[in-house]
DNA sequence: AGCACGCCGACT
DNA sequence: GTCGGCGTGCTC
């Protein structure tokens, strides 16, 4: 006769502990770690997860588990070693962490989602396997030597996979799965969510067949994402394909994690819990004793820093699978363009020379402007009276498909107005270049010329990813225009142009990686340009020419790159040197905020005697306003993120905060904004 | 995060 | 008197 059983419960709220229930007599037998629950919470009812079964408590009056809402676990030991991991790192509870991992149909405490046979998520893809011929170079059967050996051994290790566009990398993700499979461990494969398109899918499912691989992306419904899970649970799947959350996949024998782009900062969670999902993969493999590859053209910095103390193992693939050169890169120095003409151009008459000659050719050309809408930049020449987003405080970007002024951070929009609203003057002037005025400005050039636009606003009206890249690909568009989604991975041969209208856009951003992004995409962008038979060429039009971010990219030197960049994070002790947490502050009313901000830097000042923190602020955000809240932000920068983290729970217990400002702690931030 | 409790001012 | 706005504290 075994006593009075306790399980500690964690909830999906921002309180750090887990709590303690009392369980009934007449659930004593169905309790299992993993489950979900219904416990009282106050006055009222709230789902939890139980992470711990005991005979004790130390708390003094528990209340009973209501219900157990599962019928088996719905998370395995793994994933809430991961998760209570996540907690710790990413300054979450250890119930948000929970909530990121349960996937998408059982939220919110939901059981069962009736599905219907026609929700199969891969029913569109035809399967056709052909037997294609594997031949690797020298290159790719290095590369997996090293990696067979780890997946052999079944060893946790971590793998840099710096391969030039076009290498080859996929086929080096090919190999590696199949050893895995003969092993009979599973892989999980990121992609970016761009690149999680048919054609993709399709590739992998004639390799390895639709029964063993399943997906999950954002686009899938409750009850797709729901069969897919299930399917994985039961372990039919053994190549799982996915975006960030895929990380989470129900896998048993999970041997191996690639994740292709691994520069992407769509692998950031920009919400609670903020996770990293290259630094989640590899804490995961870590917990199952699986091999990690990192696959990049443009390794963040983070992953080439790691690679070159040996903490990962560094792979290259420094050629071309069909033996293509690299294109060639040509910058114009916009400068002197606007000496030549009066007006300020869009395109360099270089550039449109190249265009109209690619046209002539039948050849496709990509443009990339990394910026929505027609101006970005309205004002009144009489007043000087800028048009703002009031809750923003940042300008307006016309949008020409809409007549409408648009707040490219929160979605305000207003309707263009004839008159200055300041001074009622008819003097409004439209300055800045967006995607849309470079479409405008295209069909004017060349009015025979099939002109497609891709970026997130096309998107929308199209309601499809992928009708403008079949359309481009089947070649009904001669020039596609777009922001830089255009630039991931994607596979045109016919493209033997790719043009970028301003380098400046993002190398100007308020933002320590401005460089690293901007040279990341200008090499990726230039890898799109000539990957089919005729070789490819690649035009950069910019205002500062010699910046080491665009030159490196003209050489396509990653090395270089790097050793410049790194200088310049060692002197400011930037990432990949330490990390960097980012706490701040938002309220709607601006002094409220500061008060707060300035009473936790008060705080942790004090402590800092005893830890050493290496604090700044607390300071006004670039972005001060946004939706509406002013914000303050605290940086703490430090080579050990959990001390910190220690550090700052510490702090929060110490210290009430007024519920009028409310507090986002982001560790490892892409960007401080 | 929610939600209750308790403290103040203002209004039928 | 009592409605409600907001600061404070707690949730096993």
């Amino acid at each position: 006769m075994s006593g009075k059983k306790y399980v500690q419960v964690a909830v999906n709220l921002p309180l750090s502990d887990v709590f303690d229930y009392s369980v009934p007599d007449a659930l004593q037998d169905s309790i299992e770690i993993g489950k979900r629950v219904r416990v009282p919470f106050r006055n009222r009812t709230i789902v939890g997860f139980i992470v711990k079964i005991s005979e004790h408590t130390a708390i003094p009056r528990t209340r009973d588990i209501k219900e157990i809402i599962d019928q088996e676990p719905l998370l395995s030991q793994d994933l809430l070693t991961l998760t209570r991991w996540m907690a710790d790192y990413y300054f979450c509870s250890w119930g948000e962490a929970i909530e990121a991992a349960v996937a998408g149909p059982f939220k919110g405490g939901k059981t069962f989602v009736r599905l219907r046979k026609s929700t199969e998520p891969l029913r569109q893809i035809k399967e056709s396997p052909e037997a294609i011929e594997h031949v690797l170079n020298a290159h790719q059967d290095r590369a997996l030597t090293q990696i067979s050996k780890c997946l052999h051994d079944e060893l946790f290790g971590v793998f840099l996979l710096h391969g030039i566009t076009a290498s080859g990398k996929t086929e080096v993700y090919f190999v590696a799965i199949e050893q895995a499979f003969k092993k009979n461990k599973e892989t999980i494969v990121f992609v970016p969510e761009i690149a999680l398109t048919p054609q993709t899918l399709e590739r992998f499912i004639n390799r390895f067949g639709k029964e063993k691989v399943a997906v999950i992306h954002s686009r899938l419904s409750k009850g797709e994402k729901f069969l897919e899970w299930q399917r994985i649970k039961q372990g039919d799947v053994k190549i799982v394909i996915g975006a960030r959350s895929a990380i989470f996949s129900p896998l048993k024998n999970l041997g191996l994690i690639i994740v292709d782009e691994e520069h992407e900062n769509t692998y950031k969670q920009e919400d609670v819990p903020r996770y990293h999902l290259v630094n989640t993969a590899i804490k995961r493999a870590q917990i199952s004793n699986a091999a990690v590859i990192l696959g990049s053209a443009t390794p963040s910095l983070e992953s080439t820093y790691a690679a070159r103390r040996n903490e990962f193992k560094f792979i290259e693939l420094p050629q071309r699978i069909k033996g293509s050169d690299l294109p060639a890169v040509q910058i114009i120095d916009m400068r002197q363009q606007r000496q030549r003409a009066k007006h300020l151009q869009v395109l360099s008459k270089l550039l449109e020379d190249h265009i109209a000659k690619c046209l002539k050719n039948k050849e496709q050309v990509i443009l990339f402007l990394n910026r929505r809408g027609f101006s970005t930049y309205v004002h009144c020449s009489k007043c000087g009276h800028i048009m703002q987003c009031p809750r923003c405080n940042i300008a307006l970007v016309y949008h020409f498909d809409l007549k409408k002024l648009v707040c490219h951070h929160c979605g305000y929009h207003v309707k263009t107005q004839e008159l200055c609203p300041q001074c009622s003057g008819n003097y409004m002037r439209y300055s800045g270049t967006g995607t849309q005025k470079v479409e405008s400005e295209l069909h004017r050039l060349f009015p025979n010329a099939k002109i497609g636009r891709m970026d997130s606003d096309a998107l929308k009206k199209k309601n499809s990813h992928f009708e403008i890249f079949d359309d481009f690909k089947e070649r009904k568009i001669d020039i596609l225009i777009g922001t830089q989604m255009l630039a991931k991975g994607l596979d045109f041969p016919n493209v033997t142009l790719v043009g970028v209208i301003s380098a400046d856009v993002t190398l100007n951003l308020p933002d320590f990686r401005a460089s690293e992004r901007t040279f990341s995409l200008l090499t990726q962008a230039a890898g799109r340009a000539g990957r089919g038979k005729t070789a490819g060429k690649v035009i950069i039009q910019t205002y500062t020419p010699g910046h080491y971010a665009i030159q490196c990219a003209i050489k396509h030197d990653y090395n270089d790159f790097y050793e410049q960049e790194m200088i310049f994070r060692k002197q400011l002790e930037l990432p990949p040197y330490a990390h960097m947490i980012n706490i701040v502050l938002r309220s709607k009313e601006e002094e409220k905020a500061a008060a707060a901000a300035q009473a936790l830097a008060r705080i942790l000042k004090q402590k800092s005697n005893a830890f050493k923190i290496n604090m700044l602020g607390p300071s006004v955000m670039p972005a001060a306003k946004l939706r509406g809240y002013f914000r303050y932000g605290i940086i703490i920068k430090d080579k050990d993120v959990l001390k910190i983290n220690a550090i700052l729970k510490e702090a929060f217990k110490s210290w009430k905060v007024s519920s009028k400002v409310k507090v986002a702690v982001d560790v490892d931030p892409l960007r401080v904004i």
